[in-house]
DNA sequence: CGTTAGTTTGACGCGATTCAACCTTCGTGG
DNA sequence: CCACGAAGGTTGAATCGCGTCAAACTAACG
């Protein structure tokens, strides 16, 4: 069962702040208030769900610690995990007046979240011009990671298509401190990469073997890492620019709106 | 050749006013505002790249009239389509400080838009909160559709597959009152469906062709229906929800910002 | 030490791709 | 008016990637 935590203690700012602030010049004020907007805290744990397809659902999600995963079920029984949602990263952010849940959510691990009302991302959006400019570019960035997983889907032979979601991964981590150049700590069952993948749990297996023969990829209990990144980009057909931080636009951002 | 187009005489609210204002209240203002953030327009033609990956892309399109798809092209030279854009669709609505292209726009019709500033939007945010609503609630929308096709890219087999996409622009086109309930005028050739759907041509022209012997899809030059809706929905297990117009939350919107 | 969750491997069959050909429609120009 | 080429649709046959079935193996945990 969920636990709801008491009060906001922690000394450190969240991971979000931290990657709005790698994208928009936040002030001291802005920073205050994203962070009051997190006191209401919810813990989830590994394998239960936030959200049921169907529920309702008019809040909003911000990922503090953990991995989660936002999911559906087919009519014929197969599970497509449509995104990974790791710390600092909001689930349902502009679902705002959507009376249910088009989705379920799982966490992947541990999870501790802060459950956001919407009302108040609307005084976001009217008095905070510059944390609603990072708002806006953290959905541009979920669009873009969903959009290139549509690619992989569509059009990437199984092996690319896994090498390519474990670059992005890296890459994400990277992002907030949860990797470094050797690599990163997957929290990732076989069968959740094969379902995020639409791949069979067989193939993935013997495809993320083939990736470490072939030294794209390497895995030792649970460390995923890369031995020759360059090579594993090229193989991925891995294109870092749909990840960037967009260090140019912290300028035009702030220049826009002040 | 791109044309620019002179001035916005038209006297008919344009089809995105008329989505926006089945999502949520606008008042009088609020629609002249938005009709005159289309003045500034565009027309291409029938195969003409709007945008090319890559670009410098700081704008935002708002299709008017005619379709177009959003797409890349992996390195191995295969076009993934990730999505159709119609009448009243913004292409790249919250791209705002997003140096460059990270997809490819072109038209598959005669197509007319609207290019909007991404600073006249951060006034659309301050100014009109409820006009502010009705925009987040299209990206939502846009995510929904992205989502779905997600789901049937990895978890759906071929001709399930091209029929949820077929029933999907059904319910888009019904919404701006293009299309009715006997069905709608496809714009898009096979190897547009098949460069959607992550299909090769071939295997999608046979599965068009089972679909219609088994009387779940209709092609009459160009024109798509449904014999059996009831039954083509369950088939392709279409959920209608991810498309409604919400007509509930429109009350909830605008209870929320006035 | 037994149980459960997760990983690994082989064998077989189906669904999707590829190659190749032919057909239809339509616009264009001799 | 017909000839032609281009674009799009249709179909069959061979091949291959991926899914399914089945079974064994490993590690973590009580």
């Amino acid at each position: 069962m969920a636990t709801t935590i008491k009060s906001a203690t922690s000394a450190a700012m969240s991971a979000a702040v931290h990657r709005l602030a790698n994208t928009v010049l936040l002030n001291e004020e802005e920073v205050d208030f994203f962070e009051q907007l997190q006191i209401n805290r919810v813990a989830y744990q590994r394998g239960e769900d936030l959200v049921v397809d169907g529920d309702d659902f008019r809040v909003c999600f911000l990922v503090r610690r953990g991995w989660a995963i936002k999911y559906k079920i087919t009519k014929a029984g197969r599970r497509q995990i449509i995104g990974v949602a790791l710390p600092g990263d909001f689930i349902g952010l502009h679902i705002n007046f959507q009376r249910r849940a088009s989705y379920s959510v799982a966490a992947l691990t541990e999870l501790e979240t802060a459950v956001i009302e919407p009302i108040r991302l609307l005084e976001v959006y009217q008095k905070y011009p510059v944390l609603a400019s990072g708002l806006d570019w953290m959905s541009v960035r979920n669009f873009n990671i969903l959009s290139e997983h549509n690619v992989s889907l569509g059009a990437r032979p199984a092996s690319q298509r896994i090498l390519h979601f474990m670059l992005e991964l890296w890459c994400r981590l990277r992002a907030i401190g949860e990797a470094d150049k050797d690599g990163f700590k997957l929290m990732m069952t076989q069968e959740q990469i094969s379902d995020t993948m639409g791949l069979s749990l067989v193939h993935t297996n013997k495809n993320l073997r083939k990736l470490q023969r072939e030294g794209l990829l390497s895995m030792n209990n649970g460390i995923v890492g890369f031995p020759d990144p360059a090579r594993s980009i090229e193989y991925a057909d891995f294109d870092e620019r749909f990840l960037e931080n967009f260090q140019e636009s912290r300028l035009v951002a702030s220049a826009l709106s002040r």
